[in-house]
DNA sequence: TGTATCGGTTCATATATTGAACCATTGGTT
DNA sequence: AACCAATGGTTCAATATATGAACCGATACA
């Protein structure tokens, strides 16, 4: 692992849960030492990505990042084309909706809608998404590149009793999903959750991301589904249209054929 | 230079005018060796921080920029709060508005608003502003940390003909502005910009930024600079309560000094 | 076919990173 | 007031890691 990577780390320890984090704390945290920390925190510092809390000394995200995110949105548009598509979803489904971006090897959450219709809902706290346990990494698996599948299978880490583990299982699910042209996943990284991802592309027409829909397990029906599905090709094919992308016409099959069936066909799993 | 540093160095040369780069061409612009900064973009890659356009194989700024900006602005919300004040304070004084927020010592342009007023206004398209050669930076120099000034007096760059590279001078115009309660400079950074700044505080009630002015200098009559003070002290005021601090009394007495004084009078440089 | 790009990789060299031990300061406790 | 246990921060020998010239394969062009 390079100097730099570890350098970047530390900033993953920062979250809205735990905002300042001083340098001994950063070190257990990290399992490094104080003074490598240090020095790791000052070339950060340096580029504006931390600051120090003048009063605390304790440590906080830095304005350059605002910097970055702004020119990053500029020129590569994706959230604020998918806010209302998304809000649409929500109010349609009734369930929490989120998208996430494949970049490299890794799905990162980029926008969550919570539906205000129950008083139960999903909350999603990630940064990213595990590729072999939700219902967007599995979707990723089934349209984006094919070394994710190397990258997924590596680690098939479990979170929840339904975590899927085998690799065998996983490879099926995939394929499944495919076929339907949505991926679905209940409960494999959050218990009591049941999740439907649909894919979305870019101007490269390759897959970017995920439109998902994350509902509390007890309240998806058959019928739900349906709804969720025909909703959720719809977002798909706004947020592919708004970044710029073409839906290929076998997910569009996929969509018409999966949506023609009869509410009784279930996910495999 | 950490290796880190140099790593972090690679994204500032990322911009809206520039939003993809190559390989080779970031090694151009950087100064470095490819393997090297191959290196430094997998390690930004893995972290995020850049992406490869699949088709063109360049490569951009990446997700987790949005993702960490989020946490920065919920746990210290410094853009929000500036919104509002800062188009009153466009609309107020007829020019191009600006925010920059100290972190270290490097001044980060924050936000900025320009007035629709006139057809000729005044464009910031800089990331930092330079401690010795903005009214931003010589109002931080007035009211930031003191190690400022060292940092400030070491590498006293000229921008135009106006700009200052006297030390005595700098620091003659500095004490002036911290009787005014205001940092002026004229043309410095750029040629034919009037540039008005006050300071705003937080909830460390240190020095955390500057609202800033910038006319189009051949319009800021002595009695338009009336105005904007006082516009700019309204300004300051706001965001220095929305950022959670207090302003200090010296500052509002020089204000009240400064405002009852002849439009006559001038900045000294 | 030859040439000039491009992105990316290899490996011996040498330079920059590392961490145990250290210091200074702060805040609480006896 | 002396003590203790934290904190943030620094030093320097040992060594692990970064470096870049040379290389590869692919693509584009004349």
């Amino acid at each position: 692992m390079s100097s730099a990577a570890k350098t970047l780390e530390l900033l993953s320890y920062f979250s809205e849960l735990r905002p300042e984090i001083g340098l001994s704390q950063l070190c257990r945290l990290a399992g490094r030492d104080k003074a490598t920390t240090h020095r790791h925190l000052q070339a950060l510092e340096e580029a504006g990505f931390v600051e120090q809390n003048p009063s605390s000394k304790a440590y906080r995200l830095g304005p350059a990042l605002l910097q970055f995110a702004q020119v990053r949105e500029r020129t590569v548009p994706r959230k604020a084309a998918v806010e209302q598509p998304l809000k649409q979803l929500a109010e349609a489904t009734g369930e929490t909706v989120h998208v996430a971006v494949l970049s490299g090897t890794t799905l990162y959450a980029l926008e969550q809608v919570e539906s205000v219709k129950h008083s139960t809902r999903v909350l999603i706290d990630v940064q990213t998404f595990p590729l072999h346990a939700t219902a967007s990494g599995q979707c990723a698996l089934a349209y984006g590149p094919d070394e994710l599948n190397s990258h997924a299978l590596a680690k098939l880490t479990r979170f929840t009793d339904e975590t899927i583990t085998d690799a065998d299982t996983l490879l099926a699910e995939v394929a499944a999903a495919k076929a339907r042209g949505f991926a679905i996943c209940s409960g494999g990284f959050e218990s009591d959750v049941h999740s439907i991802s649909a894919p979305v592309f870019d101007q490269t027409n390759l897959f970017a991301g995920t439109v998902t829909v994350a509902g509390v397990a007890t309240r998806i029906t058959h019928q739900l589904v349906q709804t969720i599905y025909a909703h959720l090709a719809d977002a798909s094919r706004t947020v592919t249209h708004n970044w710029g992308g073409r839906l290929p016409p076998d997910i569009e099959a996929a969509w018409t054929t999966t949506l023609s069936m009869s509410p009784a066909l279930e996910p495999t799993s």
